[in-house]
DNA sequence: AGTCAATTTGCACATTTATACACGATTTGA
DNA sequence: TCAAATCGTGTATAAATGTGCAAATTGACT
């Protein structure tokens, strides 16, 4: 019974890890995650403004830091994008179900996002996401073994199809290397491939986080189609043609809107 | 239900190991787990974070540096002892083998001590340690799959156990809490125990690496004695009764000198 | 065995801390 | 300008904490 329970100061801590990496905080965003009144989290943001952790704004917090962060400020576009996607995928999660998280850096900024109280359990096959939901010690995890390939950052080998071919999957999140009306969901690795077809096979609802770029990549194996999927998790500013031909191919779209305030 | 009859004195010591590891002590919890009042719970703590063990918090205690970067700064604080003991550990290892790292600081150190030319294959049960063999990238690894045990950072439930059981290990390194000449070598975790047990079994040559520490420590499940261990890695200053006591107790030992040179 | 000192523990009590709720003030966006 | 959302303050409540003290345990010495 050593379940979820975190030491309330311990939220401090993690807010103040995100001020670090450079994302902005919302209040209520936070409260909901947490599962505390905004009074908690709008204390927290006082006391690390005071501390000259953040600054504090209408709403929530940002980070002090504005000036040279060269690396990091590319790595954060891109996880800006990804995290919209990520939190809309966390928004269709319902409260103790099993779920999957497939080999994918999106679906790894999931982890991060998953409210706090969350009763469910995950299962994985990527070393990545594996070490960041141990990294948060509050998620009980079941992890894929096998031969782990050096592309994927998993196991996809025969071991580790029979170890899902044995689950009752309520939600998997599939990672995808390309998609198009004519070829679907495709994937650059062959057993990758074998592994995420089972992979669907034992899954009661299928979802994709689709970074718009997707759309116009090419991949060898093809996975399957619009009928082997029940949601495609796009981004809010995906071009009309590739949304008309997404939708008329037979894929069902949830578009991620930022609603992350205005700004 | 783990009673824990063991000395009053181990409960500290088993709250500092669970610090030194990164988790987050919660006092009412420890308090149940114990079957002591959280008074005593707190005067441990307490005592812990005036030797500067712990940061004390409102419900519990968090390790010191686990915000920021939790596995690299446990290593920064004992690195240099550790990777001498790896890099004893790593002298032991031929061309071509297939090895398997159990969980423990100590063992992921090793990873980045390997050679570049090693041919050998790394099978593992532990994140951490998959996660710095993949980064590595030119390692064949596979992986152990099952639940994962927060504590141990790594599956070891049954079929964890049923899948090192198809293995034929030529050496494996093992990861131990606890080494005296009464009681063998043991750990925390009962589902540990087990695990290492059928490891051991599995494996041709055995070596636990084990800094000065561990020879006082105490751990309730034992996994072995001498006759189970074939090299017992240890640090060049050993006292020299914990040395006398382990001859006597029959373990061979390996007395990594830090004549490391380069660097 | 007996005794004494030191440590550890549990309990009672006052204090501190964290939290949620209520209400008015302030900011934001249309 | 107005309405909605957010913020700050005050207050009540529950939980955690620190302290003092007595009982129980341990270890050493006579």
């Amino acid at each position: 019974m050593i379940m979820s329970n975190s030491l309330p100061l311990s939220r401090r801590d993690v807010i103040e890890a995100r001020l670090a990496e450079g994302r902005q905080i919302i209040a209520a965003s936070l409260a909901v995650e947490f599962n505390v009144s905004e009074d908690a989290v709008r204390r927290d943001l006082r006391a690390l403004a005071a501390e000259g952790k953040c600054r504090r704004v209408y709403g929530g917090a940002l980070p002090l830091l504005t000036s040279s962060r060269p690396i990091s400020d590319r790595i954060g576009q891109a996880s800006d994008r990804k995290r919209v996607l990520a939190q809309a995928a966390v928004a269709m999660i319902e409260p103790g179900e099993f779920l999957f998280l497939d080999s994918g850096s999106t679906n790894l900024a999931m982890v991060d996002l998953l409210p706090k109280d969350l009763g469910a359990t995950i299962a994985t096959n990527s070393i990545d996401i594996a070490s960041a939901v141990m990294k948060r010690g509050d998620i009980p995890l079941v992890l894929i073994g096998g031969a782990v390939d050096p592309v994927v950052g998993g196991s996809v080998d025969a071991s580790a199809v029979a170890a899902i071919e044995a689950m009752n999957i309520d939600r998997c999140f599939l990672g995808v290397c390309a998609v198009s009306a004519r070829n679907g969901i495709s994937v650059y690795e062959h057993a990758d491939a074998i592994f995420k077809r089972t992979l669907l096979k034992r899954s009661a609802a299928r979802i994709a986080l689709i970074t718009s770029e997707k759309f116009h990549e090419r991949a060898p194996h093809r996975i399957g189609g619009a009928g082997d999927i029940d949601w495609l998790v796009v981004e809010d500013d995906l071009p009309a043609d590739d949304e008309k031909a997404a939708v008329e191919a037979g894929f069902s779209l949830v578009k991620a809107s930022n609603v992350t305030s205005s700004s």
